[in-house]
DNA sequence: AACGAATTTAGAATGAGTATAATATTCTTA
DNA sequence: TAAGAATATTATACTCATTCTAAATTCGTT
């Protein structure tokens, strides 16, 4: 474990944000000045294939990440523009009973608007 | 509607792929060799704002596109690389139950081994 | 046909992400 | 703890999907 990817994990674990990797970069570099943006990017991928955090491919084109591997669903608020987690329980079988296929893993965006902006 | 949009929904509706929009743009050129690139880029942009056509956001970061407007989910299947399509009945009343939000549309990724490819 | 609005075109620009190669750090074993 | 090997970091160059720009064309309307 290097300093460098402990301060990327801190980072993405000191907030309930899916920041994108310039983001993690930018919170990254506030406590190592020294970190470059290839080490974020890398970790972020090794992390990844390491199943440690999940990569969320939004609708802007722009990857975020999830601090959780365990797949979840996200809710894009289109009012207040945050993203918030949810979860159905044994999805993965659920899909698997409308797919008849082996399922892996899945990603489940959703928009809409959060409860919150909802009683406004 | 002019014929360069013509063109673009005609190759859409050809097959049951969902294409990127570099193959797009190759495959209506077959058909109307003068179309430009940054047409197809422009076209594809509006169709999906006048929701007629949907952006699925890949997890190689390229986007592709869905002939079909309607949310339904997509099996990316690890072993023969292809996509198909599925449906989850009612399924946007499945997330507002989970979420409490008001749910406008979701986009659904599910990785795994299709039928087929399972059976061998 | 003529006008203005909207669209298309080619190519330049943008920017997220990746590759490279040199340097530095971490790990292993003694 | 020191040496050497393995791995990670760094700065920068590069790729390539997508967007922007400005000029040319086409479309719809009178």
């Amino acid at each position: 474990m290097t300093r460098q990817r402990a301060v990327i994990l801190e980072v993405m674990r000191s907030d309930m944000c899916h920041h994108t990797a310039e983001e993690i970069f930018s919170l990254a570099r506030e406590r190592l000045p020294s970190i470059s943006r290839a080490t974020v990017y890398n970790n972020l991928k090794a992390l990844e294939e390491e199943q440690i955090i999940r990569r969320i491919n939004g609708e802007d084109g722009i990857a975020r990440y999830d601090k959780s591997y365990i797949p979840h669903g996200h809710l894009f608020c289109m009012s207040c523009k945050k993203i918030y987690d949810f979860s159905i329980p044994d999805f993965s079988s659920t899909i698997m009973g409308y797919t008849d296929a082996l399922i892996d893993s899945y990603e489940l965006s959703a928009k809409g608007i959060c409860p919150k902006c909802k009683k406004k």
